[in-house]
DNA sequence: CTTGACTCCGGACTATGGTACGGACCCCAT
DNA sequence: ATGGGGTCCGTACCATAGTCCGGAGTCAAG
């Protein structure tokens, strides 16, 4: 399992084969150099290396990166960027703690809401001040 | 201030005009009836009520309702459908539950790569590493 | 040596949630 | 009564992150 061809890839990372070949436009994974024999084609082959990127990008996404933000991390893991990397990764954790606290507020409106509509079967139920926080 | 423009509803809710209008468009919220004297022209006047729908729309939205659920929800809370604002309530918290925990590893990951990028300067800041979890 | 699966590529299309624009119209203060 | 700002309306445009399409080339098995 050496090498593989965009599909091999792309089921690695768990994503489609356009959206690998979005992320190669977008500059997110190197496109490899086609070993054709002649002229100019033949299909690119992929290793361990473009998976583990691949996933890292599914990781980052995760964590709200934007592809383009992604795209920077991935130029400083090159560039060896620590100051940069280590205030991106800083300046997302507030992002993060914030958007956290944000949806652990919905989730107690949330819970409230579904235990008044569960509670009895007249009245109304408080939609709109479910969030009333 | 019992009756205002649309200007006025998009400040108390926080939102632009343009905004407003476009909830309008989703059927998120109602036209309010041109007080128009002659013709069909005149400005619309929007109230509290309004006020409180467009806060709502915000904090579900908060809570990662798409608009259009979010159309669902207000349209529950007209008809008095409890069952199935529960129902979306607790469906909601499941995805939430899910999404807190995934930020909640990023941030540590992000914990992990600052550290590591802060300790000291030379070496490889393990970008890549970062999210293997 | 043909057929079918896969690849490459550019460009168009989708969904979501807005944001901007231009012309027509209307209301209020000066 | 007039001029500027606000409103109304449709349409167009934006960013993000894909997803799909059609044609052309290629490779491997039968």
């Amino acid at each position: 399992m050496k090498s593989m061809t965009i599909a091999g890839l792309a089921q690695q990372g768990r994503v489609g084969v356009e959206t690998v070949r979005y992320y190669q436009r977008r500059g997110l994974i190197a496109e490899p150099v086609r070993p054709s024999s002649m002229g100019s084609h033949g299909a690119r082959r992929y290793g361990e290396d473009d998976v583990r990127r691949l996933r890292f990008i599914r990781a980052a996404q995760a964590a709200g990166f934007t592809l383009e933000q992604i795209r920077e991390l991935l130029d400083l893991d090159a560039n060896n960027d620590r100051a940069r990397a280590r205030a991106l990764a800083l300046e997302r954790i507030l992002v993060l703690d914030h958007k956290i606290a944000e949806l652990s507020n919905a989730r107690s409106a949330l819970t409230r809401l579904a235990n008044a509509c569960g509670a009895s079967t007249k009245g109304p139920c408080p939609i709109l001040q479910a969030f009333d926080l």
